[in-house]
DNA sequence: TAAGATAGTCAACGTGGTTGACCAGATAGT
DNA sequence: ACTATCTGGTCAACCACGTTGACTATCTTA
């Protein structure tokens, strides 16, 4: 039971954050596009240099962006610098939908913290952290998930 | 991160029972799998019931099955009693990977308990278990991933 | 300056999902 | 017994998300 559990855990945070999202003026946000955002950063950046934080090709990356652009999330413009290049940020809606993301993940680990005690939901953590090598989904991009 | 730390425990141990799995010569073997011949059962079952065990139509568990199917782990046959549905049952090969799947888990269980200790990873089933409505994932599905 | 590395895109394809349409076979109601 | 309806399976078209290989444009470097 225990990996199902730990996907039963995470689909549950993850089902009630886009509920919540869906709420505040994001129904279209899909589980994946808050990766995207994040993985994006408030300081943009290249499809291949995203596609290398997400660990995907440069080509999945860049359909990916389309998508994300198509639903108003992204933007793309040229870099002055290098003809080659087309910078990926994040338009104020995409801002939008990331900041709100992490004030519901932040309200959800309290209601798990309300529920289980904080020191269960730190414990668990902890415990995650041991067992998980550290360069699983890229932990240290700046600001995963905040909450 | 706990949302993180949750998917990427979920990830390590099913990335863990593949690597072995392909060690055990089912190379072929994806996460998606388990959980279809999980719900497929010894019995075996239908397209349809097989849709709505899984949570998808019955033309995406029909998909499904034809991908097991070529792969050998599972087959069709004629149900004698109506002439419309077919049988879906597992292979010898089938059968095979899915105690194989079992085995692991148990053993990859085992693992986090020796270094976490069993009561930490009793902890964690319990508390998740609290925090994960009771339907997700169908968790009820007879011997889902015993492990 | 010629050669090589890098950024982006296009095409073809695989997997896992969706809807809608449709046929054949089972079942119920009159 | 016959018609109407329900059900199981399949086909087609489509979408999201991923892959590889090939190609162009541009920047970098020897």
């Amino acid at each position: 039971m225990l990996p199902l559990l730990l996907l039963a855990g995470f689909r549950t945070l993850i089902d009630d954050l886009h509920a919540e999202l869906a709420r505040q003026g994001h129904p279209e946000l899909r589980p994946a596009h808050g990766f995207v955002l994040q993985a994006v950063g408030v300081d943009g950046t290249t499809a291949s240099e995203l596609g290398q934080r997400l660990g995907v090709s440069k080509q999945a990356a860049g359909k990916t962006v389309d998508r994300l652009v198509a639903l108003g999330y992204l933007e793309r413009a040229d870099d002055p610098a290098d003809a080659r290049r087309k910078l990926v940020r994040m338009t104020a809606r995409g801002l939008d939908g990331l900041r709100r993301s992490a004030v519901v993940f932040d309200q959800l680990r309290d209601r798990w913290a309300a529920t289980l005690g904080a020191e269960r939901v730190a414990a668990i953590e902890d415990d995650l952290r041991r067992m998980v090598p550290t360069d699983v989904f890229r932990l240290d991009v700046p600001g995963w998930f905040a909450g």
